[in-house]
DNA sequence: ATCGCTAAGGCAAAGGTTTTCGCAATGTGA
DNA sequence: TCACATTGCGAAAACCTTTGCCTTAGCGAT
């Protein structure tokens, strides 16, 4: 294929076909003006020889690079995985190309970032990390769009897409109440995370939309970690003895409470339901037993940041903060009583 | 800043500063022939133009994008985002910049992305993926040089970078050894995994080593999660009654060893010692209590990917199975009998 | 005063592609 | 046969930067 030295350019395959390198562009691109034979000469010169166009030529004048940058302030880990999927789908494989920066929280990282990228002329910016917690806009007066996901800018002109935390909530409470618990707990991560106040907000209401609130009064703020969720459940027990069920703010802790449970005797889910947040597989299968669990659906969220991006390209922009719907995975800690074989007149 | 519309391109600076693209440009690189004071008022021109050169511009010229590739072949989950850490260490931020392709083991996806990375010209590629096994090349007569890491591929031109699992598998039982420990037994994920026989193979040689042997005369080879790991330790409890300590093909392996050695009366580390493999922090640190584990060092050999990379653009390419060694994090899981305070006497 | 040398900076080409405009050839109708 | 519309293609400009070569000026030395 590649015969002499150097990329075959336009002009090797219009040579090849016979035409003037417009021509050849013309044809390869499926432009109008030019005839059927002359098309397929062309396409089969472009074969033979293994013709790859340049992008970087085609860029500098087009002015569209087809490539966009992500930036993900917050060290790249669970929550951006699958945000950074659904960018992917949304742009397809090959059709546009991610530049992927993480700056690691450090706002020097970032700002020489933003200056490779719009060097590179991208065509835009995904600004993502794992907090839900406003932040600085990345940039002002940027010339190319700039969407945030999980992650919100302060500028209300920025378009931001985050999980409607409050609402994972109040699914969640919604369901144990569905299954006929009433007596429910609620532990969670530290009270300066946003999203933990948020998903105790969306629990409480939906517990008041029943007439009833938090089983032993209050959420229980701690940490993110199986530590607290073991040393919660304590709490709560104490606390709420007549305990049916206990919503936590993300898989760790409910997993935490799940362990303490059975070490004290209580089985789950038949004397206590347990739902938990982030339906982090590793951590929410390997729960005994399984987790039902509050899904943020990050990679729609991708898909949703990578689509508006490409609108926003387009000349349609939008802005604000934009919250995205979470969903329920049901799993074995929340069976109905009395439902599912094993425990069938097991009460 | 940007003051009318399109981007200021150099020869918006070269007027400012009174001089000619060409000199402004040597002025902006620092290119000899020169004055002191042109440099200056060019620099000062281009800051307060906001000026951003093009880098497709600079790319088509010089043939170098500043760009590389990354595809990593399997859904890109906890294996590759050390790895592409470690990439961006070695690449610095900024100054190349890395495409991030997601080929989801598909390889009509993967070649589309090849495509478009060759169609940006990238400097280099970097092919990474959670398999250890061997991998067809991604293509051949690149133009572009290639780095495999945690992947390999089967034509032995190319530059492979895995871990060295087996001496990983060594690492672990000599340390088990040194606490005083002589019969181990090793639970594994399954054998068709290059990794778990590397990991056991390793083991084995490091007992053969002191005059053992595996206890219960073999491997337990079976899933990489936490219920094959309870499973698991009730078979080698069964086989090899007198164990004094398990060595786990993962860290969610020996996660269920410890929780069903702590269910059957047995305690982690007094009776039972447990090593796992991964020393992933969110398994490990969770773990009752916390493992001592094998790290396979993925954002170093990221780093090392990155660095050969950048060699091999510079012309100096080098090729082979290269095999990183793993290092060992020694935690709460491992420790010594009689040392530590809260068993003092304890035994 | 002339020469030669150096330093500083300008000029123009090159890199590969797309696109506009114009030209030629062909076909159509009178 | 001529005027005209249509179709197909070529020529050249444009995108922005870098770089090799050339010009010019300045200076010291003869």
């Amino acid at each position: 294929m590649v015969t002499g030295q150097g990329p075959v350019t336009i002009t090797d395959v219009a040579r090849l076909a016979g035409v003037s390198p417009g021509t050849a562009s013309k044809a390869l691109n499926g432009r109008a003006g030019i005839s059927a034979g002359t098309a397929i000469r062309v396409q089969e010169a472009a074969e033979q020889l293994g013709y790859q166009p340049n992008a970087l030529a085609r860029g500098l004048l087009t002015g569209r690079s087809f490539t966009v940058g992500l930036i993900t302030t917050d060290s790249f880990g669970r929550f951006s995985i699958p945000v950074v999927q659904g960018v992917e789908d949304a742009l397809g494989p090959g059709r546009i190309l991610v530049f992927l920066c993480e700056s690691r929280d450090d706002r020097l990282r970032e700002q020489h970032y933003l200056q490779a990228l719009l060097e590179r002329r991208v065509d835009g910016i995904i600004v993502t990390g794992r907090r839900q917690d406003q932040r600085e806009p990345i940039g002002r007066d940027l010339r190319v769009p700039v969407v945030y996901a999980m992650a919100y800018s302060s500028d209300p002109a920025d378009l931001s897409l985050v999980p409607d935390d409050e609402d994972g909530g109040a699914l969640a409470v919604r369901h144990l109440l569905s299954t006929g618990r009433t007596t429910i707990g609620h532990v969670t991560g530290p009270r300066r995370f946003r999203a933990a106040v948020l998903r105790a907000a969306g629990a409480e209401q939906a517990l008041a939309a029943a007439g009833l609130g938090l089983a032993g009064g209050q959420a229980w703020y701690g940490e993110w970690t199986e530590e607290w969720g073991r040393r919660g459940a304590d709490l709560l027990l104490r606390a709420a003895p007549g305990l049916d069920a206990v919503f936590c703010g993300n898989d760790q802790i409910a997993r935490g409470v799940a362990d303490r449970l059975r070490e004290t005797g209580l089985r789950v889910p038949e004397d206590v339901a347990l739902v938990g947040f982030d339906n982090w597989a590793v951590i929410a299968t390997a729960c005994r037993p399984p987790l039902t669990t509050v899904d943020m659906n990050l990679r729609q969220l991708g898909r949703a940041a990578g689509e508006r991006l490409l609108a926003a390209v387009d000349g349609h922009p939008s802005s604000g903060l934009q919250l995205l719907p979470c969903s329920l995975v049901v799993r074995e800690s929340s069976r109905p009583r009395g439902s599912g074989m094993l425990d069938e007149g097991g009460q």
